[in-house]
DNA sequence: ACATGAATATTGGAT
DNA sequence: ATCCAATTTTCATGT
């Protein structure tokens, strides 16, 4: 999986290393150095002199770590040409974008350390718990919502934007249900009422509107009773014991 | 900058390795490895045996990284409790976070490479382009908006929301301008409709509303328009030629 | 290519 | 702790 490394290179053994691996393709290649990070393009930004970990994969995406946060400190998610040089006897590394126009310049004060590294690609990933997930589980079991719940569309598209769930209610009357997975804010709760409002104004009769989440804030209920919307308390996933619940089979050393 | 580093660990090695260098804390470690990946928490994902970078900062979060993308497969913010251990004679990583309450749990089946790296602590970012420094620059020539115009209030809470400029124009009538330092979509028109019809509705007064962003998709400035709404162009970055426009120092090896 | 909206969003700021 | 809004959001998806 390590393809190759070099502990404190040299400018040149950097560039050549870099040189080599770059235009190679296939691997994920990390550089830890202290560096300066210049960014432009969207916005623009300088990351004075520091220690950072640089990491460049194959599909030319580039990241900047900094010492915290799972967020890069620089980034770019897709580069289309990325260039190795000396500027003033240092190694400058320009990974350049185009639509839109981007550009990341490192330069390189000094390496501890850059190595490339074989990531087979990986399959088999899955994700429990979205909003696309909760909407299936609440299409096919829409008494979860309320009894006598009739789902009409999902996803249905009008002017104002899309309405996750429309339904009709035992009475007969309409109803926009707007889902949250997470807590539910105002903005929720506006975007229900557009729907709702329009909705009214194009059939011409009665429409109730639900918001589904597993909680709301307390402004956002609020605003839902002033609306006279109502709330519903959904959860994207069922509750169940995490996988920390299985302490027989875990010894720390 | 590497503190230490450990080729193809047997297991037990890469366990005393983690121990060590995660409860010395300070450290950025990171495991190169084949492993399977699990989560449960605000959702719940497993990824099947593939190989990973797994990034471990001293500050706590934790990133697991695939052979594509800028964003980790798997990650944690911030974990309030790291445990390694041996569950089936396999290394077992398990990274604890109250509140929300989360849990990763990454099996190592076959480590390349194990490393801690120690990054200093980096002052000196600066980022220009943000929208609150857009909103900064336009609290101070408000002419750039439009002429005439007095801001009242930047960052002004109403109760559904905050109005990014409250002003009055040249004729005296309320304005509300909302800002966004990139193309403006749907979603904004519809915030800034939000702000206009509460602000009627609190003072009585007419209010106009004003959408200053850089650009605007085709479909939001329609609904700007049904919305007797009005847009202004406003660039969050002043134009500039970019870095790349110095070759004269970069030479290509 | 453009537009839309979700996300385990993350992160910072205000209350 | 809670809530809100920006983000170089990224990313997948539909048109």
């Amino acid at each position: 999986m390590l393809r190759d490394q070099v502990l404190d290179p040299t400018h040149e053994e950097l560039i050549a290393f870099l040189d080599e691996h770059l235009r190679a393709g296939r691997a994920l290649v990390q550089v830890v150095a202290e560096c300066e990070v210049l960014y432009h393009g969207r916005a623009a930004s300088v990351a004075d002199a520091g220690d950072y970990v640089v990491m460049l994969k194959a599909d030319g995406s580039l990241q900047v770590h900094g010492y915290k946060g799972v967020k890069p400190v620089n980034w770019q998610p897709q580069t289309d040409d990325l260039r190795v040089g000396l500027e003033d006897g240092q190694p400058v590394l320009l990974a350049e974008r185009r639509s839109p126009e981007e550009l990341v310049r490192i330069v390189f004060l000094e390496t501890a350390l850059v190595q490339a590294l074989d990531l087979r690609e990986h399959a088999g990933f899955v994700l429990m718990g979205s909003e696309a997930e909760m909407q299936r589980a609440l299409a096919r079991a829409p008494e979860l919502i309320e009894p006598g719940l009739t789902v009409l569309d999902r996803e249905l598209p009008i002017d104002v934007g899309g309405i996750d769930l429309f339904a009709r209610d035992a009475l007969g009357s309409l109803v926009v249900v707007e889902l949250k997975r997470a807590k539910a804010t105002q903005e929720a709760v506006h975007q229900l009422e557009r729907y709702v409002t329009r909705v009214r104004e194009l059939t011409g009769e009665p429409v109730r509107g639900v918001l589904a989440a597993p909680t709301i804030t307390k402004p956002a209920l609020a605003a839902l009773g002033r609306a006279e919307l109502a709330f519903r308390e959904v959860t994207a996933l069922p509750a169940c014991e995490p996988a920390t619940a299985q302490p027989s089979l875990f010894e720390p050393p």
